[in-house]
DNA sequence: TCAGATACCGAATAATTTTTCGGTATAGCC
DNA sequence: GGCTATACCGAAAAATTATTCGGTATCTGA
């Protein structure tokens, strides 16, 4: 929850998609959803390299969004499910197009994220 | 340049696709690329919303993960420009996809990103 | 030689995002 | 009442990314 100080031209389509989904774990969070986990403690446990507290922050970014819904029904214990709007799901197939890129240079993406790490410890030193 | 401390689920294809073109503006320059605006003080003029070093400092980073390559005619004046590889031009449909669900969006975005902002700027006055 | 264009780069700073930590609340079960 | 599970949220800290500022270098034509 911060707010922005510097503008960006929403009249992009590119820069107004990454204001909706181009966080770090957003994409993650509404392709899981898609998959059909829902509850705040599977998506928790889905994405268990991600601090639960990111997810249940950006989960309400994108309720704001109208990317998402959530739903609270009576019952034990607290049950809560998150869904995708209309919207969310129009989201899917570019999430889908995103990873079936990485997917199909994942190895040559890890070589080279290695490379640039290596580069860049040189750097440190040398400088 | 940065190190980062926090390792990231590269064998996520959206992780890992996120790490290449993810970026604030990383998206927008492999698209002017591939509209043929490749050269740096071209590049500086079109993403007129950016400050030149980021273009210059992320042109890089493309750079080293074999995005983009720099080319340098001998010529007056200095003359430079970037081209995609392979790698990157398969980056393009990925890109038009975010960029078609952003233009087709971006008003509905606008709307809400004006309410995001003005629900946080109610929650600093009341917090 | 000097101005002007091009192309960079380093370092400090600012802005933003992510993470950690610890807290609240509700409900059921023993 | 203590214990667990679920679902949140605030605030500070850490990490990351973006921006600003000022510098270097090359070439060319005036």
């Amino acid at each position: 929850m911060y707010e922005r100080k510097i503008k960006e031209d929403l009249d992009c389509g590119i820069v107004a998609a990454m204001r909706v989904f181009g966080a770090k774990w957003k994409p993650c969070i509404i392709d899981a959803i898609g998959r059909g986990i829902k509850r705040p403690s599977e998506l928790h446990r889905y994405l268990d390299t991600t601090s639960p507290r990111v997810i249940d922050m950006q989960l309400s970014e994108l309720v704001d969004f109208g990317v998402v819904v959530k739903e609270v029904s009576p019952g034990f214990p607290l049950n809560v499910a998150y869904s995708l709007t209309p919207l969310g799901e129009s989201i899917l197939p570019v999430i889908s197009a995103l990873d079936h890129w990485g997917s199909r240079h994942k190895d040559q993406v890890k070589v080279l994220h290695e490379r640039q790490l290596s580069r860049n410890r040189a750097k440190l030193v040398a400088g």
